[in-house]
DNA sequence: GGCTATCCATAACCTATGTTAAGTTAGCAG
DNA sequence: CTGCTAACTTAACATAGGTTATGGATAGCC
């Protein structure tokens, strides 16, 4: 079994793009079977994100367990998916992965790929940056799925609130947001009107202060437990074990 | 203007993992301003894929037009983020891409990012598998956001249907899928009840007959119809392009 | 064979959110 | 200033989907 079984990297190989040297690297990565048994955990979520699997053969799945005792599954692994993509440039894992019923994987780790990226540090820079946007689509995602809309609505708030104070684009916890409310529920899946709703809610609650364009956390600590906020993936720091990987790359 | 300016570069740039070769080729990369208005379009949905923008001022945004009138928006773009990652890999567009309101942002070409990657064919392939995960993970946002349940479940048998048609595992409509109904509930995001319930109504339309982990789809066109699939998201083969620019590269 | 635990189907009831509509406010053009 | 429009708020009503509960079918196990 090779990571050229993978679907992109066979799409590549059939379309006379990867050199024969590429081929050898792929072949030649002694990838070793590991045999799972149904439900068992491949790694939790915040382990220590180390090494991706290719799903040989079963299914697998990866999820979130969420403060209110349900879990929201973010994506089922078939054979020939690779898992663990999601965490690459991530200290720790952002979510669990388990199989759903028996089968085999083949492991490899992020030293390995680095390897395969060769010399090029700039490329694990803008695979990080990748990985990232996947992330916060993530996050989304499950918030859309099993929380409320007050939920919700702060949640993305303190994303965006977070996102602008690493551009220095927050003062006394105020910040300018250029967004309707319509363009609000477009990206939250709810209507206009319970937008409005859900502010004047979070605004009675002394959460979120708004007018117009010009949006006040009093108390962004306060918005952030509400929602359990993790923001471990929005922090822009790679893994201190990155620089050491890329400076040990060839 | 740099792409080094962009959050992950400056990461790798301060933990010192950027060779000053990096750093030059980065800082080399010749990015041009374009002025947008607010509302400019920077490209629709299916337009072709051959490039990213980094936003240097302003908001933007990226969005599918529904068939039921309304728009689902993927992400907000704020400066220093990159828009457009989520197609390498793609002939075309999944996504339209539009200013919110006046701004700056810098054009660079795939083609750039090729030169940046250097001879590393396989870190190309690597970043576009993570991309194609990407992809599935917005459709599913999308339909999590803005369909009723029975369009939920018909998508998402759909898409299980394709990726294992792909890896030859569907014989005569009928597939394998080793789901529990509490399983798929916890993936879509609504009660194990209303997947039951969604389940008898699909089979009574004649769309789906489930038997334990025995599915099969009597018309998959159908169903197809029924949610408006797009399968370019799945679909295994790179652009014909990046043949050329593969090549191409140094 | 019978016992037990899952998994699933269906029903009755409840609630969050959608829909429609009417009214308020702020900004902007003339 | 007057009037117009877009953005927002609030209210009344409708409904998809959540919750709780019950019973039936199937698979595994002794």
């Amino acid at each position: 079994m090779a990571l050229i079984d993978s679907v992109v990297m066979r799409g590549l190989s059939t379309q006379g793009v990867l050199s024969s040297e590429d081929k050898a690297l792929l072949l030649g990565l002694e990838l070793s079977p590991r045999y799972m048994s149904a439900n068992e955990v491949l790694w939790q979520e915040s382990a220590e994100a180390d090494l991706f699997c290719m799903v040989k053969e079963g299914w697998a799945y990866s999820y979130r367990n969420l403060k209110n005792g349900s879990k929201q599954i973010l994506k089922f692994y078939l054979p020939g998916d690779i898992i663990g993509i999601r965490d690459f440039g991530f200290t720790r894992r952002l979510s669990g992965a388990a199989m759903i019923n028996k089968g085999v994987v083949y492991p490899f780790s992020y030293q390995q790929l680095f390897e395969l990226f060769g010399r090029s540090n700039l490329a694990v820079g803008i695979m990080a940056t990748a990985m990232r946007q996947q992330a916060q689509l993530s996050e989304r995602l499950i918030y859309l799925g099993k929380y409320a809309a007050h939920e919700q609505l702060a949640h993305f708030l303190y994303e965006i609130f977070l996102r602008l104070k690493r551009i220095n684009a927050v003062e006394d916890n105020s910040f300018l947001m250029p967004l309707t409310q319509e363009l609000i529920s477009d990206a939250l899946g709810m209507s206009p009107v319970h937008v409005s709703r859900t502010f004047s809610m979070l605004r009675e609650r002394g959460l979120v202060i708004r007018e117009r364009q010009h949006v006040m956390l009093p108390d962004p600590e306060a918005l952030a437990r509400l929602v359990e906020f993790n923001d471990s993936y929005i922090d822009e720091l790679l893994p201190p074990s990155f620089s050491e990987l890329l400076r040990a790359s060839p």
